[in-house]
DNA sequence: TCATAATAGTTTCAATTGTAACTAAGTCAA
DNA sequence: TTGACTTAGTTACAATTGAAACTATTATGA
């Protein structure tokens, strides 16, 4: 098993114009790959924070994003959860719908604009986001155990650089 | 908006035992939540280079992770596909099945083992392979624009700690 | 050697997700 | 006004996904 870094080769001469310089493209190393190596990363922050919210709580991702973002908001419509979750509008919808069910958020139609409804935690929601947020933060605190202050700060800033690449390679930036 | 850039309150006196120390639960702020910002940066990332496989060669994401785990390695069980991509085995199944009507790939029957299957890459996987590979590293390249190779492999070595601390919080290490 | 267990891979089923189409309500301009 | 356009949110539909059950084959142990 060859243990390489990386699938560029950067001495390379040939790769005059667009096309990169690659050793061998049949010797293309998935393990290597950046965006593969993202999406190991990502799966295992992810599944690490819903082990918390899932069983405990019996809240999907979507679910737990919409308490998260109603918890200190208090009041808002689905659209501002949209906005402040980049999670799109079906999504929240039946984040939302299930929510209701659960006793956990209640809606109200905005009297001046009908089609409106502002959402809010009840009792029960303000109680369950009570519990529910130390335990996600120990959980987050678990994911960096052994990060300094600067090295958080300069993972995600490079996190946000790449982000940053990727949207200016879309024609939407930022 | 409040711009902070974590969560959690290190100077604070109060949380004693297990639960760490957080200003107020109700002021949880998503945005400036770890895991989600990884979400986040992984949605970036992923989409990104999915817009280069998708659209010009139509292959899924886990068609093309096939792909590309077959370039390098010839002759590979399905098994040893997904150890080699992390994907699960259902996943892989059928990735191979939609290759195989594509063309792209061809499974023989090992002689010894009859449960067993040894899957190539087709000709015609071989060229598509060779074209989709120098692609894909570009898109890699304009992802990590700007970063330095010490930066590169700071980034590297920060996901991987992190997805090391994961996989502790399992029971299942490494 | 035959019953049981293990392994490779596939299929079934149910849940999740996103795109597009749709309903309902509000805005705006002639 | 009223007809066209915009906005908020939901529903319908199709694709993706994973867990669990299943088929087929091989290994093992009494």
């Amino acid at each position: 098993m060859t243990d390489k870094t990386s699938n560029l080769r950067q001495d390379d001469e040939s790769g005059a114009a667009g096309a990169p310089a690659v050793a061998d493209p049949m010797a293309f190393d998935l393990g290597a790959f950046f965006p593969y190596r993202v999406r190991v990363f990502y799966q295992a922050v992810s599944s690490s924070v819903s082990d918390i919210y899932e069983p405990l709580f019996g809240l999907s991702v979507s679910e737990w994003r919409t308490m998260a973002v109603l918890g200190p908001h208090q009041a808002l419509s689905a659209g501002e959860i949209v906005e402040r979750s980049s999670m799109d509008k079906v999504t929240v919808s039946r984040a939302i719908k299930k929510l209701r069910a659960a006793g956990l958020l209640k809606r109200d139609i905005d009297g001046d604009d009908r089609r409106r409804a502002v959402l809010r935690l009840t009792a029960k929601g303000v109680a369950t986001h009570r519990d529910l947020v130390p335990l996600v933060l120990a959980r987050e605190e678990a994911l960096l155990e052994g990060f300094s202050d600067s090295e958080r700060d300069a993972l995600l800033r490079m996190m946000e650089r790449v982000r940053r690449n990727a949207a200016a390679l879309q024609g939407a930036e930022d």
